[in-house]
DNA sequence: CTTAGCACTTAGGGACACCGAGTGCTAACA
DNA sequence: TGTTAGCACTCGGTGTCCCTAAGTGCTAAG
């Protein structure tokens, strides 16, 4: 009872359970793939594997099917994923160089990972960690009204109109935006908090108010870009994809629409060795995604934030790495430029 | 034979259907709304609804089921919608009042009259139309790369980073947003085109090609805003609400997810007398819904953008109605401060 | 350790009958 | 003329029975 084979029968009982829906038995297996023994060998490594509990019977008298640990150690197994066609590189290559804005970005982004993998996917705006000042602007649209705008060396502007306290002046905002420039000049935005706080101190009296509250801007709008956001698309696909329709596809809707929720399932997605982290049924910290698995790669400069997708526990892994990797790289590479 | 009555009979097959999911029969009706008269005559009267198209009888020997054009009549016989329960409106009150950007107010908007229909809720960002340019703002971020900030009078902001033939300084650039500014003071955004176009032929010559390329970004910013984008939410109400599910839910999700299907879905939707407009099932241009419902509403000064939802055919109308008008006139207060 | 053979289990599917809900029709009735 | 009671008829759904096919575990031999 060799142990290689046994991975093998596993091997074989995912890939072809994944592509045929239904519970795989001894004598399909020997046939389909060329194993050289009989259906009765397979037959016994079958009841170690699932004396392992990697693979159980759904009825006595029926194949078996991988648990959330038999995709587990199969995807472990996976070492090399194999690369794209070529068709399929030339296709997000061609697509995201025809972007322009990020929001454009990584709205095709996750459009083409949908379509490559035919499952729901997600893509986190990049997060700021590393991203510095570029600019600030403050635009007098009413004596008490301020527009405040923010660019990040990311290229993401996020800007946001408030009312402060007091009427000011064209001329103080302009002073006021030397000030805060000068103290911001390279800051990180994480840091853009602390950096401001003193310059607070430094501003003419009378501007104090109004300062304190272009500071408070200022630091939401770095947050809103921390704070992540995240766009999806291809739910549509879930419909397709799913066997039992109701109990699966709701709670997995459900998750995708309480964007906290995938958002937090992606940042704690660790990467593996392999550069793509995959989260399987069980493994996920919310129940209402037991059904289902996540498969995710960060990507962009420190690969901090987060690309890929969410479908059924029965997926072609293999497959849907590799194009999540792909992707992840091409997005990094775009977004360098 | 009177036709009053045989209306009620139709009201009754549909507000019976709607909450019980099954055909009704005649002897089911006249238990459950005390119609004065017996089975058999009720009878008589579903042959003749039948007749006419407005309801069917899946099976010889089930109930009826009201048709698209059932529930048209059904929904147009409907002449005051009854208004939202206290909890109801103070839920809405509250909920909207807190919001400040016009983003989250429309966030919060959809997600609540997901939730106040059980159904897959849309909300169009505002139309554009009246507004008029407050602000435009130029500002350098390198030294041919400049950020275009254009805020309307509505609230809404939008701004883009491009890159201009030629390099600019800092005063070229003030000089051209006093000029625009001034050819633009009051414009509507519908007509910035035809104004910039003058404009242009004013500005120094070795500013030419700049002052194009900005006006160019400044015409795809107001179009950004006429050319509508929308939010949704409640997508998971989908998978509970539909009976049979992968015919059914696929088709609508992919719809919802071609925001360009559903933008012109709703625009297209005239409506009535009562404010609120319906399409049912087949009534709809787009094969793939014909077994959904829409029901919409304009919202905001000229009621121009639309807020709805969308569903089963299956729906509960009068409700779903009256949510829908409630919080499009609750948008529509919000939108005025 | 592998294999062949065999007894055993059981989901799924067809055949069949039955029940009940619902219908349409006819004839009597107001 | 519209309403009602009665009745024969239809037919979907359900339950039972049975059989088949697929699959298993086990045992004994290679």
């Amino acid at each position: 009872m060799s142990e290689p084979r046994r991975l093998e029968v596993l091997r074989a009982i995912v890939e072809d359970y994944v592509h045929s829906r239904e519970p795989v038995g001894s004598k399909a297996l020997v046939e389909r793939h060329h194993l050289g023994v009989s259906s009765a060998t397979i037959r016994n490594d079958m009841a170690v594997l699932e004396e392992e509990g990697l693979i159980v019977a759904p009825h006595t008298s029926a194949g078996r099917i991988p648990t959330d640990k038999g995709y587990r150690l199969f995807v472990d197994q996976l070492s090399d994923l194999k690369p794209l066609s070529a068709a399929e590189r030339r296709a997000i290559q061609t697509l995201l160089e025809g972007a322009e804005d990020i929001d454009d970005i990584l709205d095709r982004t996750v459009r083409l990972l949908s379509q490559l993998t035919n499952q729901v996917a997600v893509v986190q705006y990049p997060h700021l960690g590393n991203a510095k000042v570029r600019h600030i602007e403050f635009v007098l649209l009413a004596p008490a009204q301020v527009l405040v705008v923010l660019i990040s060396t990311t290229g993401r502007v996020e800007q946001r109109v408030i009312t402060v306290p007091a009427p000011v002046t064209e001329q103080d905002l302009h002073e006021l935006r030397q000030h805060f420039l000068q103290a911001l000049a390279g800051t990180t935005l994480t840091r853009i908090t602390s950096h401001l706080a003193d310059t607070l101190a430094t501003v003419p009296a009378h501007l104090r108010g109004t300062a304190a509250a272009l500071v408070r801007a200022l630091e939401q709008l770095a947050g809103i870009n921390r704070e992540d956001r995240m766009v999806m698309a291809g739910t549509a696909n879930l419909a397709r994809a799913t066997g039992d329709f109701p109990l699966t596809i709701g709670p997995i809707l459900e998750a995708l629409e309480e964007q906290v929720v995938m958002l937090r399932l992606l940042s704690e997605m660790e990467q593996d060795a392999r550069g793509v982290s995959v989260r399987i049924g069980s493994e996920n910290p919310y129940g209402s995604l037991s059904e289902a698995s996540v498969v995710a790669t960060g990507y962009g400069p420190d690969a901090s934030a987060m690309v890929g997708i969410l479908g059924p526990t029965r997926m072609d892994y293999p497959n849907t790495m590799a194009a999540v990797r792909a992707v992840a790289r091409y997005l990094s590479r775009v977004l360098n430029n």
